[in-house]
DNA sequence: TCGCCCATGTAATAAGTTACATGATTCG
DNA sequence: CGAATCATGTAACTTATTACATGGGCGA
């Protein structure tokens, strides 16, 4: 259910087409939640039902027609209730720490590549994120609270994908440091 | 598909039922995949119809019967096959930083609450992994090849809960830093 | 005697992925 | 002229979650 709740915290920022939505998941929330295009827009039409959000429908010009989306104050409330119920840690899933786990079962270059392929992924994430850290939150101080929780968020990319690299780099060096097969 | 690598990966290390799987999962593999017992029993199905594991059946006394699984020649190959495929880093769902990307809704002591409870969760779990380093990994140069990259994965398992506290604790910095609502 | 451990499963629902489908505009 | 952007969706399929269901043994 956290996709529903996802969706509305990006629209309490301004209301938002499924299109744009998408784009925002790939943009600012992308280092906490993902979501296809598929998902929003099927998403976006329980949402409605329930009554949390209403749409709006924008005649264009020169581009497709679309659905302006914006939260009702039945979505607000839900929302700010959701927010203050206790919540589970989520689990990791980690396909690539499944093949570490076997890593004993292949030559050492296999995994090597592996590590040495997620680790460049892992920089350009943090790369992106910090383009994004220095664009919008060049003074933390200056912010408003409301973006001040913002760049909380995307700290917590930031360390993630910094912390990823490191722990690369001990599996690198680990499997450097064993006798050959 | 990850789920059925995963229960490969573990039948690796012995012949196990269902019930040792699931166990097995929460104890050494809980740090990078989840999964429940439902789960698993039905993947054990077609990862037999596929003629990669296979099952022999164990009458018990007193206690109800099991199955217990083994690895076949055919499911080794296919795993060892799926390790050297490239693989997409695998993106983070927190729900958590749903809620503080709104934290501007809400008074802070909710925030901060939540917060406090994640930061118990994580301190939580890695008390529980930093037993497990101590009883199974506590002299990291004295391992076989295999169990060193066992403990490769816990590593990265604690360098995580280490991560997610420190976030929590510059979460928690930052809202008392901000002024009254 | 209450609840946990062992041990296996079914059924229903929710969530996520992949493929298919359309169609104009704008930029290189 | 081809590719990307804008904009919406359906259909089929795979995964994951939750609830239900059974039943003996064993320790406090």
């Amino acid at each position: 259910m956290a996709l529903s709740h996802a969706i509305l915290a990006l629209l309490v920022l301004r209301p938002m087409s499924g299109y744009d939505l998408a784009k925002a998941f790939e943009a600012s929330v992308g280092c906490f939640w993902k979501a296809t295009h598929q998902q929003i827009y099927r998403e976006l039409g329980k949402l409605e039902e329930q009554g949390w959000i209403e749409a709006e429908a924008i005649a264009q010009t020169g581009r497709p027609d679309k659905k302006l989306y914006r939260l009702t104050g039945l979505g607000l409330t839900h929302l700010t209730t959701w927010v203050a119920e206790p919540c589970e840690v989520m689990p990791i899933k980690e396909e690539l720490l499944i093949k570490v786990f076997v890593g004993g079962l292949v030559p050492r270059p296999v995994i090597r590549q592996q590590i040495e392929q997620h680790r460049h992924q892992h920089q350009q994430t943090l790369d992106r994120y910090q383009r994004l850290e220095a664009a919008d939150f060049s003074d933390p101080r200056a912010l408003t609270p409301g973006a001040k929780f913002g760049y909380l968020t995307l700290r917590r990319g930031i360390r993630y994908e910094i912390d990823c690299i490191a722990w690369c780099n001990e599996v690198l060096q680990t499997i450097e440091e064993m006798p050959e097969d």
